[in-house]
DNA sequence: GCCGCTCCCCTTGTATTTCGAGGGTAGCGA
DNA sequence: TCGCTACCCTCGAAATACAAGGGGAGCGGC
């Protein structure tokens, strides 16, 4: 049915996005815990790479959807501490919502029959 | 569980790739067929720019999981036909497989608990 | 015969993002 | 004091999707 048209990248490039948005859910954590979160929640399918997360968090900063704030970790550590904003959480709905829109076209496109 | 663990772009830049191999499971094509039918087997839900597509092509081709020859359309015109090579049949098996761990860890992602 | 549409190919520049490698500080236990 | 782990960051290289642009050739209508 007549669901809007995606491109590619809007919704793959915001995979890690989804991921990190998704783990501050659970409420406030620094960069280190996310990508622990991340892999383990993925049971090690995804392994995020220091070089990858911390370049995506002060993106995600820019554009509202995470809140930073310095405090003391676990582990009595300085840390940088990622909340989601309000315009997180919703953004978060919205990436949810396009991934599954894109999986299942994925996989509708892997079980399609030859083009008429 | 101890599955390998997968960078993100290795399978998510794959995508566009997965679903090209898969047009031409069916039998040869040409790219704006190719297109055509991605956009038909998600239900519209993916549209692919021949930016996107026609570049993409030839790097297939070049990877040897295609190739290419050219020949006359349904229409009469002028045409380059790509076809799945065995080695492009197996990629397509590896790239399938790859999407659906990659998809069924982020849909883990998406319903697991905080972190512990 | 010509127009315009659709089919079909391609290139270029730009923007974005991931990765790997590298570098740094500071607790903490031995 | 050593070394490990936790924790932060930057840089350059590589990929690739996109939008915009350009072109040729059938074909049907006029």
């Amino acid at each position: 049915m007549g669901a809007r048209v995606n491109t590619l990248p809007e919704v793959l490039r915001g995979t890690l996005d989804l991921l990190v948005l998704q783990s501050l859910s659970w409420g406030p954590a620094h960069g280190y815990a996310v990508a622990r979160w991340i892999q383990q929640a993925t049971d090690d399918a995804l392994a995020i790479g220091e070089g990858t997360l911390y370049p995506a968090l002060p993106r995600l900063e820019e554009r509202g959807w995470i809140a930073a704030s310095w405090g003391a970790s676990e582990n009595n550590r300085q840390a940088k501490f990622y909340s989601l904003t309000r315009s997180g959480r919703a953004q978060l709905r919205v990436e949810t919502d396009q991934w599954r829109r894109y999986a299942a076209a994925v996989f509708a496109a892997l079980s399609a029959p030859a083009l008429k």
